[in-house]
This record gives structure tokens, sequence and C-alpha cells, in this order.
DNA sequence: AGTACCACCTGACGGC
DNA sequence: TGCCGTCAGGTGGTAC
């Protein structure tokens, strides 16, 4: 489930495992997980350089090298970071090794290749070039409130806009429109500057406290909808039935009773 | 400006 | 058991 609070999650796997280290290698399983950059040029790149830090933006993790470009990861619907000791069962769809010593690797596993693993001069520039908007979490209310002012459509699909504001996807939104008791079909203009309000908090809410649980759906709070993503489920506030709907060419799950609007 | 549709991929699941 | 359609949490391009 990798949005928001997944790729913070794997910031912090990756920080506690492959910083500081020589990349003594990199090995490319899988070309079509490479975007705008060839197998030869990464390794060239990387090779015995280190990765110093991260910084995730959105749904994406950049990791700066000690020296030159910086190595930007995202990981489509399926992927996934595993650091561990080489031997004989590496993971199962691991479509980039980072190498260290001592026969350690950072793997970069995407089962469906939708993914991408790609090089930028900054974060910057790399979000900037994939017109992101300003990360859901480094948002404050007054600029979430310019953000949807005037917008028509409707609020669902406006939380997933990347280039509104970056990191939510299709699960944590129907989580935020939830919490906020807002429908997913909502329109944006439909909704007072109260309204506005308590989903800006509910977003803040849902994506610190997502992270907190390590982005682990089976240990979030009982009050959160995102476990019952099913058709037989039971809203976790009224008991009634959960509903599923196509909204913005997704599945939405809700409350018809808990939410409105 | 905003939405619909398709494409990119692979795997899981249910019906027959 | 095998085949087939459908669906799955991502982005991006095109056409309206």
């Amino acid at each position: 489930m990798p949005e928001l609070p997944d790729i913070a999650v794997l910031k912090i796997y990756l920080d506690a495992t492959s910083l500081h280290k020589e990349i003594e290698d990199v090995e490319v399983k899988h070309v079509k997980i490479l975007q705008d950059i060839s197998s030869r040029s990464l390794v060239r790149e990387l090779k015995g350089k280190r990765f110093e830090r991260s910084l995730r933006h959105g749904k994406y993790l950049f990791v700066e090298l000690n020296q030159g470009p910086w190595v930007s990861l995202h990981f489509g619907m399926t992927g996934s970071l595993e650091y561990h000791k080489r031997n004989r069962d590496a993971p199962q769809y691991t479509r980039v090794a980072f190498v260290f010593s001592q026969n350690y690797e950072l793997a970069y596993i995407s089962k469906r290749l939708l993914g991408a693993v790609s090089l930028s001069d900054s974060p910057e520039e790399f979000i900037e070039r994939h017109g992101l908007g300003p990360d859901a979490l480094d948002l404050d209310l007054q600029r979430f409130k310019r953000l949807l002012d005037g917008r028509r459509g409707g609020i669902k699909s406006a939380l997933m806009n990347q280039e509104l504001m970056a990191g939510i996807g299709n699960v944590y939104s129907d989580e935020i429109l939830f919490q906020a008791g807002v429908m997913p079909v909502a329109k944006v203009q439909a909704l007072d500057e109260e309204r506005i309000e308590t989903l800006y908090d509910s977003m803040q809410t849902v994506l610190t406290t997502a992270i907190e649980h390590k982005a682990n759906p089976s240990q979030f709070p009982e009050t959160f909808l995102t476990p019952q993503r099913t058709e037989a489920a039971r809203c976790p506030r009224c008991g009634g039935p959960i509903r599923k709907k196509q909204v913005s060419q997704r599945a939405a799950y809700f409350c018809p009773h808990c939410q409105q609007g």
C-alpha cells in the first residue's frame, strides 16, 4: 500500500540500514524499472559512493549520494525495500539491488513493475519536473484551503491529485474522508469552511497515526476504516454496512450513515 | 479545469 | 485442473 505513510516507514527503514556504507555494486535485475537512465549509467553513478541521507516527498523517496545526483525511488502499487544478507534466496521480485560490503544489500522490490528508479539533480528539480504539489504532511491549513479554493471537482480526486498535494492515494483518501465524515462523492464546492478544516485535521491525524503504526492496517486504531476494506465489512463507528462504489475511477469504501455531503 | 479512458505489468481469486 | 475474466493500493498520456 505505498502511499505517504508507507513511504515514511520505508524511509525510516532505509535510514536505519543503508546509510554511510560504500555501495560496492548495483545489480539491475529488470531494466523496465529504470526511468530515463541505462543500467550502465546507474551503476557508474553509484558504484563506490554512499547514501548519505534520504528525503521523502509525497510517495517518493529521494536518497542523496555523497557526491553526484540523487537516487529517486517510487514504489508503484507493489513496491518495497528489504535489507538482507545476500544468499541463495534473495527476495522475489527484486528489481535493483544496492550491494554493500560484507555481502549485505538493499533490495528494491516491485512485483508489478509499476514503480521507478531514477536519478535527478535534486529532489526540488524532480518535484518541479513532475509537477508535484506540496507534501500532504508539510501543508498548513491556510495553504490547504487555498489549494481547494474554487475547485469544481470531487473531494476524493482532489485529495489524490498529486499535483495539488503529494502523498495521498486511494486507501488513505478513503480513511481521511471517513474520519472527517465526508462522502467520497462530495464536491469540493459543497464543503463549507468548517468541513474543510475538519478534513485538514483528519488528513494530518490519519497520516501521522498511520506512520506511528508502521503503516500496518492490522495495527491501526479500531476507529479506522482501512482494515475494513471489504464488501462485507461493518462501520467501526455505527456498525452499519460499509459500501463500495466507483469514484474517480477507483474503488471507494465508505459508510453512507456516518459520511455526508 | 477536470474527468474518462487506456496503457503500463503481474498475480490472486472466483466461476465455469 | 485449467482457462478466463476481473480486480488490485501506482503514474502518465490523450481526448473530450
